[in-house]
DNA sequence: CGGCTTTGACCCGCGC
DNA sequence: GCGCGGGTCAAAGCCG
């Protein structure tokens, strides 16, 4: 892995769907973030909150530390691990959306009761151990379901805006790669 | 040839 | 205790 050219081309993501990507944002940001949840604990599994619930409680600023990642010796926490998750909803017509981190696909999971598969994505920065879930809503096809887990511990490589007066530790950030992504930690 | 995706198998938490 | 279901691993194949 080439990590130095990851910050040298605004648009690192080497998936195909890339082309795509921006083909669908070149063409008038076709998406738009309906909902987005928080949850510092993992306690939280069910995303399909209602509208009217999604509220962003500020306990999960609290310093979201790194050192709760999971190591790989201790694999399988699932639920009962600690630490800071990130769900939120997009309105779009793809699935996979540069957030101007690059991922490596390690898993896809075809779940019960949803048509729509699971795909399970790590941070490919060496020393990051930050997990996305991408998924289609099971109830609106249209909706996709990004779940981030962990924090990065180091710096988006196309970073251009943050606005982070209203989610200090959580800003969204807008990247040259014409999408979004959502940081959950200042960066490092 | 290196990096990435795919995909089947395995692991483990949780509910019954 | 058992089975189900979700999360992860890792080998194989693909692609630039």
């Amino acid at each position: 892995m080439d990590t130095n050219s990851q910050y040298q081309n605004p648009n690192p993501n080497p998936n195909p769907n890339q082309n795509i990507t921006n083909q669908l944002f070149d063409d008038s940001l076709h998406f738009e973030v309906s909902d987005y949840f928080v949850f510092d604990n993992g306690s939280e599994e069910d995303i399909f909150v209602p509208p009217a619930e999604n509220v962003v409680d500020e306990s999960s600023y609290s310093s979201p530390v790194a050192s709760n990642m999971v190591h790989r010796t201790n694999r399988k926490k699932y639920k009962s691990q600690s630490e800071f998750k990130f769900v939120f909803k997009t309105k779009s017509t793809i699935e996979i959306m540069d957030d101007g981190f690059k991922w490596r696909k390690y898993g896809k999971k075809m779940l019960k009761n949803s048509p729509n598969p699971r795909n399970y994505f790590k941070c490919s920065r060496d020393g990051c151990n930050v997990k996305k879930r991408v998924e289609r809503d099971r109830e609106d096809p249209r909706y996709v379901i990004t779940t981030y887990e962990g924090v990065h511990n180091h710096e988006s490589p196309n970073c251009v805006v943050c606005c982070d007066n209203q989610l200090p530790t959580h800003g969204l950030i807008l990247h040259q790669s014409s999408s979004l992504s959502l940081s959950s930690s200042p960066m490092l």
